[in-house]
Parts: C-alpha cells; sequence; structure tokens
RNA sequence: GCCCGGGUGGCGGAAUGGCAGACGCGGCGGACUCAAAAUCCGCUGUCCGAGAGGGCGUGUGGGUUCGAAUCCCACCCCGGGCACCA
C-alpha cells in the first residue's frame, strides 16, 4: 500500500514522499502569495484592484463542523473536498468566490470532557480547533482564513448575543406580517391606536402589568413550558433532541415530562412564511418535504359543544364527519373533567387520572394498540344532530395537543373506531364507501359497520349528513364537505375555520455552562432588560466548576441548577442601564448550540467589524436577491453543503432568525441559504464480537469469506464512519501513504456526491496510479525532464480533447466529479499512448484536473513553464466545431437487438442512414432477401429495423 | 402504519427512452526482476461453444413502445425520517 522506494525506483517518479513534498511547498506558497483571499466591496477586506480583476461574486459555503477531540476522519471531508472542488473550478471561470471555515465549538461535548478531564472547555476547545485547521489546511482547502470564526469567540457571540436582543426587542405584526421593534408597539399602546388586553388606557397598567403584556408579544420570551427535564444531565433537553424511547439524544439518561420557566423563540409565527419560501429556493423536493412535514400546516376547525359545565371546544381536520360524532373524549388533565364528573363515576374517574399521571407522555404514546378510558357519566351535545352524547375520558387525547378535547367519529377515525368497539358504542356510518374498499378487505358491500374491519377514511359520498339548515348527503368530496360545514359552523357561531401547525415554538434556554450567555439582568420586580449594545458580549465567566449539578437519572423531581448560578460576581450586578446605578440579577442560563450556527454565514462576510454583525453593502453584494437568476430569487449563499442530518432543525432555526433579522432591516436577502445540497455520508464496515461490542475494524482480518478479531470471529455490519462504531480512518494516514491529491480524487470518484458510499481503503490505490500517469505524461520519470513536443496534436487526439472539455464541463457544474475525473482518465490514458504529450493537450488537462487535485496540477503547470499560481487560469473551453465529427459509427438493430455497425456520414439524414444500414452485410444476411417491415431511423444515434 | 430515498458484474459505480456494465478496485495472464514489491501491457457480466457465434441478463411480475436499467401498474427487499397530532 504505502510507497516502498528501492534504488531501483525512478528518481522522478510520482509518489507518496514526492506528493507530500508538493502539497507542502504550494499550501504555503498559497498562504504566502494570499491567493484565496476574496476582496469585499467596503470595509476592512476591500481591494478594489482585486474587485475589478474577479468577476460576479459566489457564496460557497459548508455546513461548519464541531470541533471535536478525535480530529477528522475521511468521513468528514466528503463534502468539503466537493465545494473546494466547486469554489476553485469557479474562481478559473472569473468568478469572485467567498469560501471559509468555522467552528461550531459551544456544547455538551466539550462540557463533559472538560467535566471528566478538569481541563476548561475553552482549552480543549482551542486545541482540537488547532487540530482540525492543520488537517484541513493539509487537504488543501482553498479557504479565505481571514474570515474564520469560531462560535466561542467573544468577538463573535457579542453579536449572537446582539441578534438575541434583537428577537427579545421584537414582536410579530400579523396585519404587517413582518417583525417589528417592540419600541413601536409601545408607541401604539401609548397613543392608544392599539387597545391593550383589558382595553385600560396603557397609562393607568402598573410596570409589572405593561411589561406582562409587552414580554407576551415578544419574539424571545419566558414562559411555563412542559419541557424535558434531564436529572441525568441536569439539564432540560428539546423534544427534538429526545429518542423515541424517552432519553436523551447525548448521554442516554431518562427524560421527564416537567413544567419549567424557559426561554423561548416564537418560531411560530413564522410558520406561513418557513413554508411559502420554500418554493423559492433551490432544494431538493425530499428536503423541503421534510421541512413542510415538520411545519405541518393544516386546516381544521374548533367546534363548541354545550355541556352541564359550557361550552366544550374540541379540535378536528374532519369537521365534514361531525353527523357521526357519537361521543367525546378529554384528555385525563382536561380542567372540566372534576365539573363534568358523575358521582356515580367518581372513583373510576379518580383512578384512571391519577394511572395516567404516572405515565410520562412517552409512555401514553408508547402504548401502541390498547384503548383504554372511562366515562364520566355526563353528556354534551352534537351541535349539528343536537343529540346528547357521552363524554369519556382517555389517555390517547393529550393536552398538549389541540385543546384536550377531541369529538369521536367512530366510523371515519381508526383510533375512535378501535375505542368504540372496546367500549361497545354505536358505530353509525356518516360515509358510503366504494365498492373497491370493500373489495379488499373481502366483504360485501355494506352500511352495517359491524361487519367494517376498520374506519373509512378518505372521499366518498355521505349519507345521514344533513339538520335542518346543512345537507351534505350525495356530497362526494371531503374537501366540498369540509368547506360546508365550516360556512355553517361559523354562521350559527359553533366554530371557528382555523390553521394549525405542527410545529411548536422553539425552547431556547439550556442550564449548562459553555454556550453563550443571555444578555439579560431581572430587576427587584422580575422585569428582564435586555442589556444595552455597550455592554455586549457579557463574557462567560470564568469558573473551575463548569459541569450542570446533575442528579440521580432517575430522580425526577430534582430542579435543574445552572453552572452559573454558582458564580457570585456575575450573578449579582449593580448596572446604570440609563436610571442610575442599581441591582440586578443576570439571567443564568445559556443558550443552545444551535445559537451560533443560526448566523455564522453573515460573520465569514465582515469577519472583524465591531459596528455591526454586517456592513449592508457587503451583505448586499454576496447575498442579495439576484432577479438575473429568478424574478422572485430570495438571496442568501449561493451553494451550501452538508448532511441531510440538519434538514429540520438546523435549517429551520437558522431560516427563522435570517426572516427575523430581514424584518428588522439588518440583511436584504429574505433566506440565507439559497442552492441546498445534501453530501451522502462516507460508510464503512463495522465489526461486533460475541458480546455485541464493536472492536477495532482496522484489526480485523478475513479468511474466505468470515472475519475475525483476535482470533475471534466477528460480524460484519453496515456503519457511518465515526469513534462510535471504532471504525474511524485518519485522513492522516492516507496524507502519508498517497497525499491529499489523492485522497481528494478517491472521495470524489467514488459516486455521486449526494448518495452514501461505503470506504475501501484498498480502492485508493487507482487514483494514485492515475496520478502517476498523468505525472509520466509530462514528466520523465528517469531524468524528470519535460515529455511535452510543442508540436500540434492530431486530429483525433484534439477532438478527444475537446469532447473532454465539453463533458468535464457539465459535470463539474452539476457538482458530479466522478465522472468528470473518469472522462480525464480517459484523456490521460489516450495521451499515454503518444510518443510525446502535446503541450496544448498537457496544459489543458491540468487545468481541468486542478480543482480537484490542485497540488499537483499547480507542479505540473509550473514545470510547464509558467510562473503564476493557475488559479485563476481560465478553464479550458471547448471548441464546438471539433464536438462534432465527420463520421459517425451508429448501431443497427434487428427487432431491438444489435446486430452490426455501420459508419454513416454524421449529417446524413435518415434516408440515407436507412440506405447505408439495409446494405450491410450482416443485415443483409438477417433479412434473407425479405423487405422490413418497418424501420426506425434516429439520426446520428441509431437504426432499429423490424422485420 | 405513514412519508422520503434506493435496488445494475465479485466490489464502488456509468448509462435518465436508443450500443447495459464507462472509470476505478479486485481477479487472471504477461513484461521487467535472481526473486518479490512497485510499475507497465492484455483479458475479465453470465451460460453454451474448439471457434465463428449464439442464449440469458439492471430486485420480482405485468404493461406502454420499433426499442425500457430508464416511463406506467402491482409486489418484494434495503436505508433514512416521522408517528395515538384529532
Amino acid at each position: 500500500m504505502s510507497d516502498t522506494r528501492s534504488d531501483d525506483t525512478p528518481a522522478h517518479r510520482y509518489s507518496a514522499v514526492l506528493a507530500q513534498d508538493i502539497e507542502t511547498r504550494w499550501q504555503s506558497r498559497w498562504d504566502d502569495e494570499a491567493t484565496f483571499e476574496a476582496p469585499n466591496p467596503a470595509g476592512p477586506l476591500a481591494d478594489a484592484t482585486k474587485t475589478a480583476e474577479r468577476g460576479e461574486p459566489l457564496f460557497i459555503l459548508d455546513m461548519f463542523p464541531y470541533p471535536s477531540g478525535s480530529g477528522l476522519h475521511v468521513g468528514h471531508p466528503l463534502g468539503y473536498i466537493g465545494t473546494d472542488s466547486f469554489a476553485r473550478y469557479n474562481r478559473m471561470n472569473g468568478r469572485n468566490v467567498l469560501y471559509s471555515m468555522g467552528f461550531d465549538a459551544f456544547g455538551l461535548p466539550a462540557e463533559q470532557f472538560a467535566v471528566q478531564t478538569g481541563q476548561h472547555p475553552a482549552i480543549t476547545t482551542d486545541q482540537n480547533v488547532a487540530n482540525m485547521r492543520r488537517q484541513l489546511h493539509r487537504l488543501g482547502l482553498s479557504h479565505d482564513k481571514r474570515r474564520s470564526i469560531s462560535t466561542t469567540d467573544p468577538a463573535y457571540y457579542r453579536w449572537t448575543q446582539w441578534i438575541f436582543k434583537q428577537i427579545f426587542d421584537a414582536w410579530y405584526d400579523t396585519d404587517a406580517d413582518k417583525a417589528r421593534p417592540i419600541s413601536e408597539l409601545v408607541a401604539a399602546f401609548e397613543a392608544g391606536t392599539r387597545p391593550t388586553p383589558d382595553g385600560r388606557p396603557w397609562a393607568d397598567l402598573s410596570v409589572t402589568e405593561r411589561a406582562a403584556v409587552i414580554d407576551g408579544h415578544r419574539l424571545a420570551y419566558v414562559a411555563e413550558a412542559p419541557v424535558n427535564w434531564c436529572p441525568g444531565l441536569g439539564t432540560v433537553v428539546a423534544n427534538e433532541e429526545v429518542t423515541a424511547d424517552g432519553r436523551s439524544d447525548r448521554g442516554n439518561f431518562p427524560v421527564f415530562t416537567r413544567n419549567m420557566r424557559q426561554w423561548m423563540m416564537r418560531i411560530t409565527a413564522y410558520a406561513d412564511r418557513l413554508l411559502d419560501d420554500l418554493d423559492r429556493l433551490d432544494w431538493s423536493d425530499a428536503i423541503k418535504t421534510m421541512q413542510r412535514n415538520w411545519i405541518g400546516r393544516s386546516t381544521g376547525a374548533y367546534v363548541d359543544f354545550a355541556s352541564d359545565a359550557g361550552p366544550i371546544r374540541v379540535f378536528t381536520t374532519r369537521a365534514d364527519t361531525l353527523f357521526g360524532a357519537t361521543f367525546m373524549v378529554l384528555s385525563p388533565e382536561h380542567p372540566l373533567v372534576d365539573e363534568l364528573t358523575a358521582s356515580s363515576q367518581a372513583d373510576a374517574v379518580a383512578a384512571y387520572r391519577s394511572a395516567a399521571a404516572a405515565k410520562s407522555q412517552i409512555d401514553r404514546s408508547d402504548e401502541t394498540r390498547a384503548k383504554t378510558g372511562v366515562a364520566l357519566g355526563s353528556t354534551a351535545v352534537n351541535p349539528l344532530t343536537g343529540e346528547p352524547i357521552p363524554i369519556w375520558i382517555a389517555d390517547y387525547v393529550l393536552m398538549g395537543y389541540g385543546t384536550g378535547a377531541i369529538m369521536a367519529v367512530p366510523c371515519g377515525d381508526q383510533r375512535d373506531f378501535e375505542f368504540a368497539r372496546t367500549y361497545d358504542l354505536p358505530i353509525p356510518p356518516i360515509q358510503e364507501p366504494p365498492a373497491a374498499w370493500f373489495a379488499e378487505r373481502d366483504i360485501e358491500p355494506t352500511l352495517d359497520t359491524a361487519t367494517w374491519p376498520e374506519a373509512f377514511v378518505g372521499d366518498a359520498a355521505y349519507v345521514n349528513s344533513a339538520n335542518a339548515t346543512l345537507d351534505l348527503n350525495g356530497t362526494a368530496s371531503v374537501a366540498d364537505g369540509l368547506a360546508a360545514t365550516h360556512d355553517w359552523l361559523e354562521a350559527n357561531s359553533l366554530g371557528e375555520a382555523t390553521v394549525t401547525y405542527k410545529l411548536r415554538d422553539w425552547l431556547f434556554s439550556r442550564q449548562r455552562y459553555w454556550g453563550e450567555p443571555f444578555p439579560i439582568v431581572y430587576d427587584e420586580h422580575g422585569i428582564a432588560y435586555a442589556l444595552p449594545d455597550d455592554m455586549l458580549p457579557v463574557l462567560l465567566p470564568e469558573t473551575d466548576s463548569f459541569s450542570p449539578r446533575t442528579f440521580d437519572p432517575d430522580d425526577e423531581f430534582s430542579n435543574p441548577e445552572s453552572p452559573l448560578d454558582r458564580i457570585d460576581h456575575f450573578i449579582d450586578v449593580e448596572l446604570d442601564l440609563g436610571d442610575g446605578p442599581k441591582s440586578y440579577r443576570r439571567d443564568s442560563n445559556v443558550m443552545p448550540q444551535w445559537a451560533g450556527s443560526c448566523w455564522y454565514e453573515l460573520r465569514y462576510l465582515d469577519p472583524t467589524n465591531e459596528d455591526a454583525l454586517v456592513d449592508p453593502d457587503v451583505e448586499r453584494y454576496w447575498m442579495g436577491p439576484d432577479p438575473d437568476i429568478r424574478p422572485d430569487h430570495p438571496g442568501g449563499v449561493d451553494l451550501y453543503v452538508g448532511g441531510v442530518e440538519h434538514a429540520v432543525l438546523h435549517l429551520l432555526y437558522a431560516r427563522f432568525w435570517h426572516k427575523v433579522l430581514y424584518d428588522l432591516g439588518h440583511v436584504s436577502s429574505v433566506e440565507p441559504y439559497y442552492r441546498l445540497f445534501n453530501q451522502g455520508y462516507i460508510l464503512a464496515n463495522a465489526f461486533k464480537d460475541s458480546r455485541e461490542i464493536y472492536v477495532d475494524a482496522l484489526s480485523v482480518e478475513e479468511r474466505d469469506g468470515q472475519f475475525f478479531f483476535e482470533g475471534e470471529p466477528v460480524t460484519r455490519e453496515w456503519g457511518k464512519m465515526g469513534k462510535s462504531l471504532k471504525n474511524a480512518v485518519s485522513p492522516d494516514e492516507m496524507y502519508d501513504a498517497y497525499g491529499a491529491d489523492t485522497l481528494r480524487l478517491y472521495e470524489m470518484s467514488t459516486g455521486p456526491l449526494d448518495q452514501s458510499r461505503p470506504w475501501e481503503t484498498r480502492d485508493v490505490v487507482g487514483m494514485y496510479r492515475f496520478l502517476q500517469r498523468l505525472w509520466r505524461t509530462t514528466i520523465d520519470e528517469d531524468s524528470g525532464e519535460l515529455v511535452i513536443t510543442d508540436d500540434e496534436p492530431s486530429d483525433d487526439t484534439r477532438r478527444l480533447l475537446h469532447r473532454t472539455i465539453d463533458g468535464v464541463r457539465a459535470d463539474m457544474e452539476g457538482l458530479r466529479f466522478n465522472t468528470a475525473i473518469a472522462k480525464l482518465i480517459e484523456l490521460n490514458n489516450h495521451v499515454t499512448k503518444l510518443d510525446a504529450t502535446p503541450r496544448e493537450v498537457a496544459e489543458a488537462m491540468v487545468l481541468m484536473l486542478a480543482p480537484i487535485a490542485p497540488h499537483v496540477c499547480e507542479e505540473l503547470w509550473s514545470r510547464l513553464g509558467h510562473d503564476t499560481s493557475l488559479t485563476y487560469e481560465p478553464y479550458p473551453v471547448a471548441d464546438p466545431e471539433l464536438l462534432v465529427d465527420d463520421e459517425v459509427e451508429i448501431p443497427v438493430q434487428v427487432k431491438g437487438k444489435v446486430r452490426s455497425r455501420v459508419m454513416v456520414p454524421s449529417d446524413a439524414d435518415a434516408s440515407a442512414i436507412e440506405k447505408i444500414a439495409l446494405s450491410d452485410d450482416r443485415i443483409v444476411a438477417m433479412l434473407g432477401g425479405d423487405a422490413p417491415k418497418k424501420v426506425i431511423v434516429v439520426p446520428g444515434k441509431m437504426v432499429n429495423i423490424v422485420i
């Protein structure tokens, strides 16, 4: 595998040793010459000369990494190599390319590592960042290093805190459909143009009352919220971070549902815009679908059922089935349960409620099919039929969704159907299912629901669905039924149509140490104040006790205690917020890791700006809307590449923050990421021993299709490469064995960028051999002299060259690096057979391969007599005249099978080609003198003869 | 259960209605070498055949078409995501 040189190895062969020499030399030169620095139109990174030389701006972005202690493995840079190749390709096409890399360095792993080792997370984070920078630099990524950021740098998180302030100081004006500064809301209350909640004049409200009203509008607000309390981590985790079995994503501790006061972000205010603007983005349909499903907009209706305790409001998406509602089910926690419980049922209801309370929400959703419940002994009135229907409680109805009460339509909802079967409740039909529905279930068509195996859901004509003023009978579609029912409910003041979302507000606080502190203090009334800009950043205080207080993982009733709570000099401060020095308490929470990644692309644009998060002119230059691309272009990064695991959370949060910044006038782009490309993963074999423990994959031996670790048999499986599966391969090993260019080529050659593919170390040598052959077409291995001729290439060679240029260009534009490489190998294999390589071909090949294997190409370019970097050399352009041949060989099929091939002039028309094909010896023989029934000719492509 | 991907040689993959298997790995044979490694050259889907050549072949079954890996219908399998969300 590795390069073993001996005395008879040619002195100037392209070897791993030579590759390393070339690579480190060119990396130093790029650094010294600031080759990849992209000029801004204004500010400290402006350079009018360079801006004039470069063309249109192009912003290429990778999802930035978390700087883990184990460094990179070869799976990480798959996307980076792709973006780097694309960046280099576009520089050669005259674009001003912004391409950099930062580090998402706050978060729990560094904190937990610090707890284990006693070392401050800032120190380990810096070490990890330094190591990853070295590995990325060694890979030859063409980053503009001036623009790199770390989310943990106070100069960076100062602006994370500043953005939080903007969100805190903003409210969503549903009339204008945008966020506005909170000061404009206060002005409207003061002027009386906007009524206060209880109608009293604003001036009559106490300070606390005003604060409560304002806080109720803020886009960042504190609320008592049901959260997932994880005593084992000592912190709350977001719903999105809880695994299916009710444990924490990280650490795998039990998670309990508890009410706590937490910072929330009102992302739901943006639900419609987050949904609608997906149409303006160049993202895959798969990702758009995932975001749409996550936002989960659905049209439904609230319906009021009269009862002894007043109207009970339910939410339904199927108001059209209201005629079939024969009972109602409340959540056991519903506030009206006590009032509606008949004395005879009191004991049973109490027992059921305490049993339900003992189960977590996760447990309740885990109970797959068994339906349980208790009747309260009272009734409500179906507003359409006027009939009394019994009220039940059941734990499949959750207080956290809708109104905590449902109308049950057993014939049209599977859960209600099962519940009705279990408790012998009537199941009247209100739709007549089509014949096919019965046929599929192997029963005779009937409206006798006793024979139905399940509920019917879908479009079908309604039956039994009429009262004095509403008649759905005969209506055949659910959409029409819904529209008619919604109109009727609203006209009769018995309900209202509404739009609901699955999306919930974003829980934004963490009781941890290693994150951004909130720029918030509280006065003696507990009123929150955002600190003025000149008090930012709020520095994370030094401490040697940075772990949150953890508890017995099973101690559900423990309470969180942030590490910052223990630092008195941080928490208790005296500040002058404009009305003289006063005592305040700081907020002791820190922000979640998502915060720093919600806006980092903006800081790459203007990384040292101390007056603004980004200069507006600079932002407009790189990210502004571009009607040349499309009329409704929303602006944003030109290409964003990253893993599909961020399809929902990161991408939704970042879009939300960006839209707030847009509404408040801080950015010109409506969306942060215009084109999104999801790269695949590098997969690798992983091996488990008989105890089901992963063993070091690199030490596993294969014998006769069986796998052994230290002599013991092990089983093989597939997995994403990584530390947990003990199958990580370090890029450093590949640099030593082959060099970075070979690694880059290998990763790009194994398949399309958006597809996951297995890592096979033994396959890497193929690209190494290719680079050796490429080297030999230019350099004599023994003497080191050029083997280039200045003679014109032959016509064949030149045509192949231009076909290759044409194909490679198209592949590079489409990020199809695997097929671009294949075409270049074919061209090189052709050139290898020539006595000497024509300069014209050698130079074009070097330029074409340079984006993917930049170091060796720079070296060859230099040896070919050029004294500047090829970074800004024009990428070769194909001559269209050389793409068409005089004659082409086309297949001749008989009944769809290829039986012969003929040469025809490339501009021959169908009848001429037919004549040539029919006179071919083999075809004549097959026809045996008969005339063909039919001949199909596709000029330039093929002939098909039907006999 | 629902949603989204995907199934092509021994392996990664190419071909998006027109020559299935480009390119690479591996394998086999050869050159160089005392030898091995490295490097280079040739062959390599499968079956029948001495050969020329022919049959079969893109998860399975059907369909559309002069022609299907590609389009349509049904099914099977693999990967990922979501789930008492009314």
